[in-house]
DNA sequence: CGATTCTTTGAAAACAGTCAATCTGTGTGG
DNA sequence: CCACACAGATTGACTGTTTTCAAAGAATCG
């Protein structure tokens, strides 16, 4: 389990862990193991840890006074889940965090973070370079978000994040894009109709 | 014009500042000063520096293949300018940054930022600090966008950024809210039918 | 297999965008 | 000081997109 992390922070860092930074690491994070539907967080709770996916998936999201459901993120393998404000303001969060599969986290609090990151330029390289992609990813999100329509950002998801779009049901997909689940059928029968795309046992897989 | 950014690195690092960390930061930034409707950063140029806004106001966005602008952020006094994507990855940037009025930034390149943040524990709080604030903000503005309708974005604007109704046009602000100078038009007479709220000289005031 | 949940489809309503015309305020030059 | 031009904001009528509500059709799980 913990290979998975040890090869993050060397493609993140761009460094090769020493023998004596993966027993660092090793001591620092905890094994998570969660069933299929488990809260990771959950609303009003102050998020005490950050944890890296080793296996499974997770989606962030939030629920409205009218009961509906804003998917903030989806979680996957090497991708990290908490909610940043929480976590470091310790208000209590607005969001819940579940698994959507079984799924293996590796936890660390914020007190070890800050011990581990002052022991490994390595690990402390990381934890920058998670911060800065987390905002680039944030962006990116938010200017489709203001800028496309509900057509245009499900093309979108379809060419960069298929991934999502395989594993995850549609109703959490509709509420990751903003939309309503009849409005992504919708529009999915429009862009099939249009596009040469096979279809196969819940996987979408794009044929040119 | 440094002292704006002692104050604010005194503030977010919770520390004082040394009289030599104060020259640190003095010969690491330029001051820059725009006139207004001045790029600060253009479309397709890579983000050299960052920007910290002493006095002035700028707003970041992207046009898209219709001619339509997306103000993705407006800055003013006491916040960053910059793409962070272009900046870090060095990807040519997909956004304008443009000076809304006369706007004087003290600005630092990548390497300077590298170089103290290793020679002051208060310099590399401030901006690990930013970061995450950036993260944050982010996150709360993706929330609204894909779970608030354009009058309930407009109601968060009024309430918890009123600076900014009063500081920009109103179809930058409609922009930024992602809908159509009109639709901002009636959802304002429509808002203001309801509440309570002055308006003198255009800037908005609320009275309860 | 049956029960439950998820997805699709249809029709009507609500919401936001488009286009064009009018109104308002500002600054300019005569 | 007034007349004018200009840009920004508002309003109206219309179009297009997305939601809502309801029902039917798949898919999934025990």
């Amino acid at each position: 389990m913990l290979d998975a992390l040890f090869l993050y922070i060397e493609q993140k860092s761009a460094q090769d862990l020493s023998e004596q930074e993966k027993s660092i690491v090793a001591k620092a994070f905890t094994l998570k193991k969660l069933r299929k539907r488990q809260y990771f967080l959950q609303q009003g709770d102050v998020c005490g840890c950050l944890g890296f996916i080793v296996k499974g998936a997770t989606r962030m999201y939030s629920v409205d006074s009218r009961g509906n459901e804003h998917v903030l993120q989806f979680g996957v393998e090497q991708l990290w889940v908490g909610d940043d404000e929480s976590y470091n303001m310790l208000y209590p969060s607005k969001y819940n965090i579940e698994t959507v599969e079984e799924t293996w986290l590796l936890t660390i609090g914020y007190e070890k973070i800050q011990e581990i990151i002052g022991l490994s330029p390595a690990i402390a390289a990381t934890f920058r370079a998670m911060q800065i992609q987390a905002t680039i990813t944030l962006s990116k999100r938010l200017h489709r978000a203001i800028s496309l329509n509900a057509e245009e950002r499900f093309d979108d998801l379809l060419h960069n994040e298929p991934v999502f779009l395989a594993r995850f049901p549609q109703t959490m997909i509709a509420s990751y894009l903003g939309i309503k689940p009849e409005t992504l059928s919708r529009i999915k029968s429009n862009v099939l109709r249009k596009k040469p795309v096979g279809y196969k046992g819940g996987t979408l897989s794009i044929s040119a």
